[in-house]
DNA sequence: GCGACAG
DNA sequence: ATCTTGTCGC
């Protein structure tokens, strides 16, 4: 877990396809004691460098309260590129679950799993590198063709890539944008979509990672709610 | 060459 | 992702 870390695509490119065989599409055996949401921000420094804001909510299984959170941060060294995700946003998750003193057992990753070009998004990378189940949460499409996602909360269509399933496209919520569900590491698809499902409370995204969003994007609606927020935190 | 393109 | 205010709808 701690090689060279890619500089350029075409490093990153073979990190994939030598990674991606290590992804597991098996059902989680027990639902974990604890889950977690886990999210990316940016911060602008004043000398125009950038540094990237790894973050990690734990909660409870299955109210989904929060038990802890962690953030972290490491100079941002991948650029973005579509495809490549991970290599500019794992850094900082992996600093942050270092930190953790309660490990979850389940990941909600802000991106994609398996519907990704070469079966390889940023919730397979880090399931893998942590062997921790993962499960991939898009807001948007990388990849894939799907028919209409009726507007009732909880239709469902597949994602395709040609004849291959790689996702499910999810409607978390009535008439908003619909999710885009992928096995990450150690789940299957449709179990993904369940827990996905079950996650959610009356939000677009599932709670871990809605808290983990609000964190990493600093929005004051959930900041407030931290334990802990009238001092000099995050 | 042209368009697509997680966060 | 980030830069940014108000506004339409349930």
């Amino acid at each position: 877990m701690n090689q060279p870390w890619p500089v350029s695509a075409a490093e990153a490119r073979k990190v994939q396809e030598l990674l991606r065989a290590d992804v597991i599409v098996a059902p989680l055996p027990a639902m974990p004691e604890f889950v977690a949401g886990v999210d990316v921000g940016f911060e602008k420094q004043g000398d125009g460098s950038v540094l990237t804001r790894g973050v990690i909510t734990v909660h409870r299984w299955p109210s989904l309260e929060l038990v802890e959170y962690t953030i972290a941060r490491v100079p941002t060294t991948f650029p973005y590129i579509p495809g490549f995700l991970s290599f500019r946003e794992c850094p900082a998750v992996l600093k942050a679950w270092e930190q953790l003193t309660t490990k979850p057992g389940l990941l909600f990753c802000d991106g994609q799993g398996m519907a990704h070009p070469r079966r390889f998004g940023v919730a397979c990378h880090l399931g893998v590198l942590l062997d921790v189940p993962a499960i991939g949460v898009a807001k948007s499409r990388l990849i894939g063709r799907h028919d209409d996602v009726a507007a009732m909360k909880g239709s469902t269509t597949p994602l395709l890539d040609g004849d291959e399933v790689i996702g499910t496209v999810l409607r978390s919520r009535n008439n908003v944008k619909p999710l885009y569900i992928s096995v990450g590491h150690r789940v299957t698809l449709d179990q993904a979509v369940e827990l996905v499902d079950g996650a959610c409370r009356g939000y677009r995204l599932p709670e871990p990672t809605r808290w983990a969003d609000g964190i990493a994007s600093r929005r004051s609606g959930i900041l407030k709610k931290l334990p802990e927020w009238n001092l000099e935190n995050s």
